[in-house]
RNA sequence: GGGUCUAUAGCUCAGCAGGAUAGAGCAACAGCCUUCUAAGCUGUGGGUCGGAGGUUCGAGUCCUCCUAGGCUCACCA
């Protein structure tokens, strides 16, 4: 695992695009002082914790070591020396064992406002992954199951996850990887031969498919010639036979279709819903390429590879009846991702629970002594539990994703007529309605993406509807009051200042100036999200963005200013401000709006 | 029992490859709309960072042990 700001630094010494970066320079001019790499002083640097102590920090005590002195001495020692005497260095003082660096505000509040007015939504863009395909399998939901609160952890990942690689250049491909094979489909064909009604399911598919499939585990309890019974109607269908087959068929179509209401509701989209039941054919090559390996081995009537020396349980290939088994859908599956996107990384967002499971396919897929093994990595996330219960399809304790949409774009709607009403709004009802849609999808997605993945997230109605504080209606509603000035602007005739414009030097209050220096840090937290695909490490950018716009909102004014030029600079902030919050939010799949 | 993850404010979580007084949000309390959207802002209270050792100039962060909990340990996915 390369740490991330190895990767910065990296970055900038091959000329990245990015404007000065300021920690590099003093690193330089740090090494030519004291004769350390400059790489190695770039790793020592730090970033104070008050702003009272400067922009950055270099701590003296292993210097100190060196030079067998005090690190307070030779902090006054650096602090006093011309070298570090240049025109982006505000001043240089030693506190203590630190030699603190403040930065020329108004430098870098015109570097960086310019960069963000340049580049528009293309900020923080980056090139890092040109040519480089990563795949994103996620969501991968099974058929005929409703999809609940918990599928959409890795729906709401996977999609930010697939837009960050795409900022960073890589060409993502999109996989839903469809639960659509496998045992419980020999059930499902057993319950509804035995209880399914032609009309329900016609009416409401996964209703249907869900009430005869927790009737068949009420009944499998005391009857266990069922469970043989879909055992056999799974092998059949693995085998082709025509009957199973086609009901099969039915189920999936009618399940992809429900989900694709979900999806389209969500703005997520996939290229390739090659599911587990598309691998089925391949799985033969699979076992002989393991047999030619010879890393296949017969236990207790199965087959499975032994994985004792990467300290792993035995992987099991194929079930003793002779049918396949999960791990053998995904072994086939990576190596088909191998032979037709030669990834640069395989990404598999699925829930933590299974992280054995995928070391073991990583490990067989090692054992076979192919390369691309190390390139697959497992994203995993919490589990999303109901109070003291998991959720479970089976027993029926589950919340819908969709009741979850639909409640939270309720209650948004609710606020937003209040507050039209309390501001004399000329909105009409269907843009009311649409930003309801997007306040109240953004604030679902966002209570996902809050937060460390691996994490649970403990289900309460009343949490997932908070609308306060750190919130996806907290950042749209930023956005929105941005925009709003904005646009007052443009009625007034005031002009925003451009990138050239000396004026951005302006932007020198405490607000101001850690506004911008939250803005200029962006780009380095979706780096980092990306490298530890972790969409967090954004979202929390963001919200540090917007709390630092509200806070400079709530005390300048910023069309009142008496100040021409000042005035213009605020009003380019803003536009910096809006460009931030829209690309770091569409990063987390949510989307913005212009008035709520 | 083996593996693995977690334990930080009343609650939900940060704390970036050990560094300067441990930070946010929610909840509580006290303030701020004749002025750019109050889904906002400001302030107050609230912590022996699960416990015990150790490494270090320095540990919430690293090591060991202990405690509690989650997940997992082949014919479900």
């Amino acid at each position: 695992m390369v740490p991330s700001h190895d990767i910065c630094f990296l970055l900038y010494t091959l000329g990245g695009a990015k404007y000065m970066d300021y920690k590099v320079e003093i690193s330089a001019l740090l090494s030519k002082l004291t004769g350390i790499e400059s790489a190695e002083i770039h790793r020592l640097m730090e970033i104070p914790p008050q702003p009272e102590m400067g922009d950055y920090a270099f701590p003296c005590f292993t210097l100190s070591k060196q030079l067998r002195k005090s690190p307070v001495a030779i902090a006054v020692e650096l602090a006093s020396d011309p070298t570090l005497n240049v025109d982006y260095v505000d001043s240089v003082r030693a506190q203590g064992p630190y030699v603190n660096f403040f930065i020329d505000k108004g430098h870098l509040s015109k570097a960086v406002i310019s960069e963000i007015i340049l580049k528009g939504e293309q900020y923080a863009a980056s090139d890092i992954g040109q040519g480089k395909t990563v795949i994103v399998e996620f969501s991968s939901p099974n058929i005929a199951k409703p999809f609940h609160v918990g599928h959409a952890f890795t729906t709401v990942l996977g999609h930010s996850l697939s837009r960050i690689y795409e900022k960073l250049g890589y060409n993502v491909v999109r996989v839903n990887h469809l639960g659509d094979y496998g045992t419980q489909f020999g059930k499902l064909i057993t319950a509804y031969r035995l209880w399914g009604e032609e009309s329900a399911l016609e009416a409401s598919p996964i209703d249907e498919l869900l009430r005869i499939y927790v009737l068949f585990h009420e009944n499998e309890k005391d009857d266990p010639e069922l469970t043989q019974t879909a055992r056999d109607n799974f092998r059949r269908l693995e085998a082709g036979n025509p009957e199973e087959k086609a009901l099969w068929q039915r189920f999936r179509d009618l399940s992809l279709k429900a989900f694709a209401q979900v999806y389209n509701r969500m703005g997520v989209a996939f290229d390739s819903y090659k599911g587990e039941s598309d691998y089925s054919d391949h799985i033969p090559s699979v076992i002989s390429f393991l047999e030619e390996k010879d890393l296949l081995v017969d236990s207790e009537g199965a087959r499975v590879v032994m994985l004792d020396e990467y300290k792993l349980p035995p992987c099991l290939v194929v079930k003793s009846d002779g049918t396949t088994i999960y791990a053998s859908r995904d072994l086939a599956a990576a190596m088909y991702r191998h032979e037709h996107y030669n990834f640069h990384k395989n990404i598999y967002v699925v829930g933590l629970p299974q992280s054995l499971h995928f070391q073991q396919v990583f490990a067989v897929l090692d054992k076979a002594g192919l390369d691309y093994a190390k390139d697959c990595e497992h994203v995993g996330f919490g589990l999303v539990k109901f109070k003291n219960m998991k959720f479970s399809t089976r027993e029926g304790n589950i919340v819908v994703l969709e009741d979850l949409l639909n409640e939270s774009i309720a209650k948004t709607l609710e606020i937003i007529k209040t507050n039209a009403a309390l501001r004399q709004s000329d909105m009409t009802e269907e843009e009311i309605l649409e930003i309801a849609n997007k306040v109240g999808i953004g604030s679902v997605i966002y209570t996902y993406l809050k937060s460390g993945r691996e994490r649970d997230i403990v289900f309460s109605w009343e949490e997932m509807l908070d609308f306060d504080g750190d919130s996806a209606p907290y950042l749209i509603y930023t956005y929105a009051r941005t925009r709003s000035i904005l646009r007052k602007a443009i009625e007034q005739g005031i002009r925003s200042a451009d990138a050239f414009d000396d004026s951005l030097s302006l932007l020198t209050t405490e607000e101001e100036f850690a506004l911008v220096k939250l803005l200029s840090d962006l780009p380095e937290a979706i780096e980092k999200a990306a490298s530890s695909n972790e969409p967090f490490m954004l979202s929390r950018q963001v919200s540090r963005i917007a709390r630092a716009f509200n806070r400079f909102y709530n005390n300048s004014s910023i069309l009142g200013g008496a100040d021409d030029h000042l005035r213009s600079a605020r009003l380019a902030l803003c536009e910096a401000v809006c460009t931030a919050i829209k690309t770091g939010t569409y990063l987390l799949g949510i989307d913005v709006v212009e008035r709520m």
